[in-house]
DNA sequence: TTGTACGCGTTATCAG
DNA sequence: CTGATAACGCGTACAA
């Protein structure tokens, strides 16, 4: 392996104006600087990371732990992550945490391993973990998901309004008995619970109200669920003429599973989701749905990190992602 | 922070004992084991995974590099890849190549590459980057796209059978002018190249090749390119009644696409991709696709990567993964 | 502007 | 079975 060492014999110089050179401080001639450089391209040197690292105690790398990234919603946002952390000079390691709750506790075990500076969290099921989470070491922020009463940063998707506005927007289009795909439940404040609260309290304020409520609860979050889901809908004879799926990827789901019991969308059904994936505008039907400004949160979240990285005992905060209704083809 | 040094003086031992038990190795007697483990338990110690890294020359960490993570093609391909290094006790990193280039000085550029102990290599397009690649300094497994003939192991999809199979498929179902949207052409052989070339062969062989050849061109890989070019493709007034797309991403923007311009599938044109992602299954109509065996894929290329970790100089081979050809709706 | 000496936390070697 | 010592490669004082 080529060193700093090398490098400075090579260029007839010491390590210490390399690494000035290397790390572009000033200090160094230009004759000198470019003598350096053209032994660093002669040696093939690169910086070695791990030393570096262990030297600064600072790795430049952020964590960004999703349940699964082969959901649409979750690859997404890692891209945007990736973006806004790049803006800033860090990197981001993806660590997958699964759905279940035993493996968020794992992964977050490695994480520690992996000596991020700073973690952003996106997940479903926390249970147990918040104890845990407050001895991690390093600044935590949590992205769209469950919040943990202001222990830490907390970016949020617009998840009453957002459905609300969703809810209102079937009612507007003519539906009368409007459903909900809804995930699975869990106890305490989640996504899910407000989500479905809010649809309620929609309903409710325009006199739509069902009861027993028209909830069609999922299992898993999932394409296959979405699908699953809508069969039992249809086949237990509810009629409804609108739908609101909790995300896309549900609502991708419900779609092909009411095609698979002849419904059509929008004609017998209207269908509405949440979050606007890559897909939804290439689905056929195109997918109507809430638009959180997926942007806007990933570049919060990874300004929190970074931030509390050099002021780690700021306040947290709270912030709600700005929306947008996106009306297709599917509530037409 | 605390270290290894503090866990000593706190059991009454050396750094090396400490060492010893964190890592499992023999050697320690039973009682200062439990000393050792009571002291890291109190003082809330981890290892610094810079400094053991800096030591060993080793990370555990295998890199995986993708051109964008949120086509679902690499998102998926990302999973299996993570799920097969888990089982060898490996972390993958995900790096996204996609980005423009940044100016980095030399020696910083590709550091974070440094970090891992090899490195699985898919679909890049970077140009000029296999002469730095031949010196990268640890393995680098090519995984389902261009192949450098081979300087590296390469796992790749089965491009001719595959499409081959694809467009015989649509042929038995009654095409007679079977087009293809392939990807932007590179120089040297690729996987579009390849793609492009098992058509015409198909076609040949079954007398049905067209003269100019219904090739309609891609300038990127997304469903939005694959929209664009159904569009060109009707709004020129070509006349299909099949098609071939190079990948399932770009049939999802080929199927809006048609839908865009009034056309139905299967009844006015069938419709056939490559991949079998996730959404395939779930669109509507459910996409045909050939079906290369990811998990195989994704399990060789890791096997490959973890033995040259340990046998760094054996020969190169080829790898080309299993497939099937999965019917659905879209050319019933 | 450049060079020197030392420390970061861990592990390998070798002596006890 | 345990402990002392010396690296690993880089960055930071501080000296020249």
């Amino acid at each position: 392996m080529v060193t700093m060492e090398d490098v400075a014999r090579l260029a007839g110089v010491s390590k210490m104006t390399v690494s000035n050179v290397v790390n572009n401080r000033g200090g160094v001639g230009d004759l000198v600087r470019q003598r350096v450089l053209e032994a660093i391209r002669e040696s093939g040197y690169r910086v070695n990371v791990s030393a570096r690292t262990l030297k600064s105690g600072r790795t430049g790398v952020i964590g960004l732990a999703v349940p699964e990234i082969d959901l649409p919603y979750f690859s997404h946002l890692a891209d945007l992550v990736i973006d806004a952390a790049a803006r800033r000079g860090y990197h981001v390691a993806i660590e997958r945490t699964g759905a279940a709750e035993t493996g968020e506790a794992d992964a977050l075990a490695h994480s520690r391993l992996l000596q991020f500076d700073g973690l952003i969290l996106s997940a479903v099921a926390l249970d147990g973990l918040d104890e845990r989470l407050t001895e991690a070491g390093y600044p935590i922020v949590m992205l769209g998901e469950r919040d943990f009463g202001g222990r830490f940063d907390h970016v949020s998707m617009p998840n009453e309004a957002g459905i609300k506005a969703a809810t209102g927007h079937l009612a507007d289009q003519g539906c009368r008995r409007i459903g909900i795909v809804s995930g699975p439940a869990r106890e305490g404040v989640n996504v899910v619970t407000r989500r479905y609260h809010a649809y309620l309290d929609a309903l409710t304020e325009r006199g739509l109200a069902a009861d027993p409520p028209l909830l069609f609860p999922l299992d898993r979050m999932t394409m296959e669920a979405g699908r699953a889901a809508a069969h039992r809908m249809v086949d237990s004879g509810h009629e409804v003429d609108g739908l609101v799926a909790v995300t896309d990827t549900i609502a991708i789901g419900v779609l092909r599973g009411l095609a698979d019991r002849g419904l059509r969308v929008p004609d017998d059904v209207r269908l509405i989701g949440f979050d606007d994936v890559p897909e939804a505008r290439f689905l056929v039907p195109s997918l109507s749905t809430v638009a959180p400004d997926h942007r806007w949160m990933a570049e919060k979240a990874v300004e929190l990190v970074v931030q509390r990285v050099h002021a780690p005992s700021r306040p947290t905060g709270e912030y709600v992602a700005p929306f947008e209704l996106v009306i297709r083809e599917s509530t037409r």
